[in-house]
DNA sequence: AGCACGCCGACT
DNA sequence: GTCGGCGTGCTC
């Protein structure tokens, strides 16, 4: 399939596999025309035709011979160069088989968006004024004027739009049939393209005797110094320019042509002399290990494990240093809300002249095209980006950094569910790059892969200039109650912490974990909280709006004053959201200034990295947030950090709560202390004796992992383990649920061990999901679990086969990080 | 995914 | 009788 070809000759005839973005399993085969044969090579897109439609498809392959019957050619080469190389394919293919998603859409979702042609339907209306139009009925008579009134016709969903009473489907291909209307299909031209701009340039065989002005003869003296001038560089030197440039032009001094200009995602700042950073004895190790796994240019995995505060950065900065130094690529992946503006920075201070590449979701389509091309010609060399960044086309690839490790938002849970933490060991492994996995909470998988011998292990167990960790408090919410017994959202540990931050002039952090501890209303009359019609999630009040929402559909409602199920009128609040949280602190500090960091309060372009800049400028004193506030950033003046509750992580329905609960703990303490004072920490709980709480209270990452392997051993979960969730939807409860225990049954027969004994596989549920509906869809699910990985996938892919039908849907997802 | 085709219930 | 719903299968 990736049989390379003599570039000189070109055989007779030549075939080429192409990956399509549609839900098939494998590649189409199409043969290639003469005059497109010297182009048509692996890494390319072509406009292939694909029943009545025109698609953009991946070459992924070329053949010699057709491999099947009735193959079609194709109609275009759409790039002059590859988007990506064959090594990159085989990263991209193993990547798509292991998570069960189509090639093609893999592909699709990995190049650069917006960049594909497609056709699109149109229908237009034939100029036959000989018929009686009056026999049609009344739907077909109106979508035939609408019709005549555009020359150039119309999609189908534009005129659904347009004519809002009932589908029209039906009648369009009556009108169709009846050859009053015909049907087209048109090219969409693709929303991304290379950017140019007009290039002047000294014109070859000028006239030498021509006469010429002052200003003339200054531009062609530029010209003869730099070869030839973009308008805007000509527009910097010389202002208005466009009379003289066309009066050259007339003169035939000058010539017009085009060239390709870069949109770029850094902008060239101005740059102090980079301090030289003196690395400590641990970092010293670290780095003079990863230095000597490049050198051997081997396949090499290492796990830092650093404290919060260690210094992680510089060891990556330095082996970066050492491959850029010797011609080689490198990618630098962070969590999703850890590339902050700050970071970048500090990586352009630290790489001046090197170009960098920025790949993540608020990067804009064109620049994101241009970086692509840019990285897989080799002409930038390291990248930096959220998850969709370890797919970038970086030609000898030689180290990949995965900073913050165990973080959740390496794994993507929507389309192709693949973890980038796990995708770049394997791009490691296929490119013989050295893979650098860096946290201060290592996922438990590492750990377990460091004590098996598949990971190297580095640590640097000291902070910067040994900076003490700060001491945590833990306080039974249990027993704090208010004058009335109700339950406290403040304990009086906490609110007696905050009067000795603020009168200090120091500054504070309150995490509160939203999810599932928000505000909403209760009927103690009928006992029910209010939820959503449409998701099996209470509503959650948002008091500025005074509405009530769901935080999966968007449903909302106006705030009622009386139940809907029972009409009681006694509706009570219940819970603390951010919001009420920021009331509550208002009336307690009215005179301290806070802000509040969360979805709500981020969506603006630039907002999250404006709220985090006050508050390093002190303009604000406390800062209150969701998990956006755990990750990597460094605030000196703040002396305490309190978390609302401890336990809403610890209660998910996910064997990981404990070692998430563990995670945000450290990492949210790890935030205090970051200056010269002793940092306070403040966690409170319903659950103070919970192993988790009490080893992050005693910041005893070890302790924690030994009790952690113990019950994951005794359980067989991972990282003994590997799981496949089959998520399964449906509009139609009674019909999904038949269909859903009939593919359980399945599971169960088909891991059966032919040899007796316990199943090869253990088949879970199947089980309602937490969520039982979203959008109207009932959902349930089938966990896979085993130690047999090959065992696993070849069940969970025999199920999909079998099991998926047009009211059945389902979905796999390899290696869950979330059952929600 | 999108599109065509074919099989059954509710209307003239 | 047929219109139109949806379920099934195919696309090189």
């Amino acid at each position: 399939m990736f049989q390379r070809r003599n570039p000189r000759t070109f055989p007779l005839l030549m075939y080429v596999k192409i990956a399509i973005n549609i839900p098939a399993d494998s590649p189409f085969t199409y043969s290639v025309p003469d005059p497109l044969r010297g182009c048509a090579d692996v890494g390319k897109r072509a406009l292939v035709p694909f029943g009545s439609r025109r698609l953009t498809g991946y070459i992924v392959g070329v053949l010699d011979g057709p491999d099947v019957d009735n193959v079609r050619d194709i109609l275009e080469i759409l790039d002059t160069d590859p988007l990506f190389s064959s090594d990159d394919l085989a990263f991209y293919s193993w990547a798509a088989s292991y998570y069960h998603y189509p090639l093609g859409k893999a592909l699709h979702e990995i190049l650069p968006g917006g960049i594909n042609l497609t056709s699109d339907r149109r229908y237009v209306a034939l100029d036959v004024s000989a018929t009686p139009l009056n026999s049609l009925p009344e739907r077909q008579k109106n979508i035939l004027e609408r019709l005549k009134a555009s020359p150039k016709g119309m999609s189908l969903s534009r005129l659904q739009s347009l004519l809002a009473n009932g589908p029209i489907r039906k009648d369009l291909s009556a009108l169709v049939s009846a050859n009053l209307v015909t049907t087209l299909e048109c090219l969409k031209s693709p929303d991304v393209r290379k950017k140019t701009e007009q290039l002047v340039s000294l014109a070859v065989g000028r006239p030498s005797n021509a006469r010429l002005s002052e200003r003339q003869k200054e531009i062609v003296a530029y010209l003869e110094r730099k070869g030839a001038a973009g308008v805007d560089e000509l527009r910097a030197c010389f202002g208005s320019h466009s009379p003289v440039v066309r009066q050259l032009l007339k003169k035939g001094v000058v010539a017009l042509s085009h060239r390709e200009v870069y949109r770029s995602s850094t902008e060239p700042r101005e740059m102090r002399p980079d301090r030289q950073i003196q690395l400590n004895d641990d970092q010293v190790a670290a780095v003079n290990a990863l230095k000597a796994g490049l050198t051997r240019k081997k396949f090499l995995s290492c796990l830092l494990h650093g404290v919060t505060g260690s210094g992680k950065t510089e060891v990556y900065f330095s082996a970066m240093d050492h491959v850029l130094a010797t011609g080689g690529g490198a990618l630098y992946l962070v969590p999703e809300i850890g590339l902050t503006p700050q970071l970048l920075h500090r990586v352009q201070q630290r790489f001046q002249g090197e170009e960098i590449a920025v790949l993540h979701s608020d990067i804009g389509r064109g620049v994101r095209y241009d970086n692509w091309r840019r990285i897989q010609k080799g002409e930038i060399r390291l990248v930096i980006g959220a998850r969709s960044a370890v797919f970038a086309p970086v030609p000898d690839l030689r180290l990949i950094i995965v900073d913050e490790e165990h973080d959740s938002s390496y794994k993507q849970d929507v389309r192709m569910r693949y973890s980038a933490r796990d995708l770049a060991v394997v791009r490691a492994k296929m490119s013989s790059a050295v893979v650098v996995l860096g946290s201060a909470t290592p996922d438990i998988r590492s750990v377990y892969s460091v004590r098996r011998g598949k990971y190297t292990s580095l640590s640097l167990p000291r902070r910067v200039e040994n900076r003490p960790l700060p001491e945590v408090e833990v306080v039974d919410m249990k027993v704090q109650r208010d004058g009335n017994g109700q339950f406290q959202v403040l304990s009086d540990a906490l609110q007696s912490a905050l009067h000795r931050t603020f009168s200090e002039r120091r500054q504070a952090i309150l995490f509160l974990n939203r999810r599932g501890f928000h505000t909403f209303l209760f009927c103690p009359e009928c006992g029910n909280a209010l939820s959503c019609p449409n998701c099996s999630v209470s509503l959650t009040l948002h008091a500025k709006a005074n509405q009530l929402r769901c935080h999966y559909c968007d449903y909302s409602v106006s705030t009622p004053s009386f139940c809907p199920t029972c009409h009681g009128r006694d509706i009570q609040f219940f819970g603390a959201g951010t919001e009420r949280l920021e009331d509550e602190i208002k009336m307690t500090f009215p005179q301290i200034r806070t802000s509040r960091m969360d979805r709500d309060t981020t969506t603006a372009r630039g907002a999250h990295a404006r709220i985090l800049r006050d508050f390093d400028r002190h303009e604000i004193d406390l800062l209150i947030g969701t998990q956006m506030i755990t990750k990597g950033h460094d605030f000196s003046n703040v002396t305490l950090v309190g978390v609302i509750s401890a336990d809403t992580s610890l209660n998910l329905p996910d064997f990981r709560a404990a070692e998430r609960t563990f995670q945000l703990l450290a990492q949210v303490s790890g935030r205090g202390g970051r200056g010269p004072e002793k940092a306070q920490v403040i966690i409170q709980t319903f659950n103070p004796d919970h192993y988790a709480i009490l080893r992050a209270k005693d910041h005893d990452y070890s302790g924690f992992i030994e009790e952690e392997l113990r019950i994951r051993k005794s359980l067989n979960y991972p990282p003994f383990s590997r799981m496949i969730n089959l998520q399964l939807s449906s509009l139609n409860q009674d019909r999904g649920r038949q269909e859903v225990d009939e593919l359980g049954r399945r599971a169960r027969t088909w891991s059966r061990n032919p040899s007796g004994g316990a199943p090869v596989v253990e088949v879970i549920g199947p089980a309602e999901a937490p969520i039982a509906r979203i959008k109207n869809r009932h959902r349930w699910q089938i966990l896979l679990k085993s130690d047999n990985i090959h065992a696993l996938h070849s069940l969970a892919r025999h199920l999909i086969l079998s099991g998926q039908t047009k009211t059945l849907d389902i979905k796999l997802d390899v290696d869950p990080m979330s059952f929600m």
